[in-house]
DNA sequence: ACCGCGCAGATTGTGCACAATTGTGGAGGC
DNA sequence: GCCTCCACAATTGTGCACAATCTGCGCGGT
């Protein structure tokens, strides 16, 4: 409220007293993470530093901050002298990101399918927990929490697998999915993971050798497959497609 | 505020004029990224803010920013009101980069190993050229440059396989694995890469199947088992492990 | 003599003002 | 009528001053 008015009040950060000052940051990185993610913020929408500062009631350097870490995480683009945006990967950017997926999940299901028998029961119930949430989200058909649990489930795998160095890089990998994800997604896909996630959790119980680590690349293909990689190129690619030919004479 | 001294600086930044400023930062980054690697910069090393900004004859601000960029990428560790420190990486996180890193190159040489035959022109002349400098590098004994080398190889690796964004990840991981070095290397300790290299190139263009790729492996591996990960636990965990009994009792 | 307390110096953190750059709309010329 | 150029508005980039915080050291109390 008020604000708006160019009079500055006397102390510009009523709250920022308070110490717990060290998380804003990351609150404020997790907050747009997550709508990038589940499609708040559409690839391409400009992040303007004013804007993002007011919204979080922080000032434009924390937000400035904020950006400089999310363009190392590849999740929004920095153009000098124009600003941030959401990333919006290529079609090749998505392949590779998938196909890293590919390789880091299938050493970590392999992993996973090599710990001794039967699992830790904090490990059970997490996982039975998990998928009851994916259910639950499911029913209600709820988009936002579909996704996010999605990711979440990968994640929780990784953690399980016990190399934080590993899960710390398919964290970003699968931020970087739900990006492509929501850059290429076809208008008649079903993201219906939650029934592949359910066969996970039954195939890493009941751990016939190779089956949940084959499940796990056949998920991802299947996520994979149901992108539209091929029409969709950068602009730019298509119009040098298209003009090619005026190009070439003169 | 009161706009303080009256007489205002006619140019306040005599050398800030050129243009050539966008590359500068990640110059700065790559220069304190080889001092890391090549242990002009031991791990522990305080790096403050205001001795790097005259080394490199930027602002502090800049600085600052790059120390964001490498805290992100694990290479220095920031401490909130301390500053930055080199990263010093306790056993456990050498241990999963290596293991990250031997997940992410085997994918990489069974890539590789899957290219058709003959490996092309550029790929094959890069490849002997990169023997050559390491030979000479060994020849000279000129460690710095082998550090150098044998990073660059297993990047030119990645670069082959085709995959920008695993090559990122690896790049990332290659820095820590330096430092993981600088960190636990034993005094004895010959890294004579080079040798291994050799092997792996020669491996790569006569493709016999899977060799390459184990050949990786146990590379990744020796190097790993050239460090001394046992002793050197953190000091705070040495201290608790000696003085274990004088608590027991009381 | 030892411990705690508090002050001083140094270093990092942050808001702010202003400079630089880009995009846009309108006036003028061809 | 359309194109070009210029000036203005909006936004990002950067230096700077000052505030907050930490470390080290000396002093006084017990």
């Amino acid at each position: 409220m008020t604000t708006t008015s160019p009079a500055k009040p006397a102390r510009r950060t009523p709250r920022a007293r308070t110490g717990a000052r060290a998380s804003a940051e990351s609150r404020i990185v997790r907050s747009i993470g997550e709508a990038i993610a589940d499609r708040r913020l559409p690839p391409g929408t400009k992040l303007t530093e004013e804007s993002l500062a007011e919204a979080f009631g922080v000032s434009r350097e924390r937000v400035r901050k904020v950006l400089l870490l999310l363009a190392q995480r590849r999740v929004v683009t920095l153009i000098p002298n124009r600003g941030a945006f959401v990333a919006k990967p290529t079609p090749k950017e998505a392949r590779e990101v998938f196909e890293a997926r590919r390789v880091i999940e299938r050493a970590i299901m392999e992993r996973l399918e090599r710990m001794p028998r039967p699992l830790p029961d904090d490990v059970l119930d997490k996982l039975r927990g998990h998928g009851a949430l994916e259910d639950a989200a499911e029913l209600a058909a709820d988009r936002k929490a579909m996704i996010r649990l999605s990711g979440q489930f990968h994640l929780l795998l990784a953690e399980f697998a016990g190399n934080a160095t590993l899960t710390g890089i398919l964290a970003d990998l699968i931020d970087r999915s739900s990006l492509a994800i929501a850059a290429f997604e076809r208008r008649s896909s079903h993201t219906c993971s939650a029934d592949d996630h359910r066969r996970l959790i039954a195939a890493l119980i009941g751990n016939a050798p190779g089956e949940a680590t084959a499940l796990m690349i056949d998920h991802l293909d299947e996520v994979e497959r149901q992108l539209d990689l091929e029409a969709k190129a950068d602009t730019r690619i298509d119009l040098k497609a298209i003009f090619a030919d005026e190009h070439e004479p003169a």
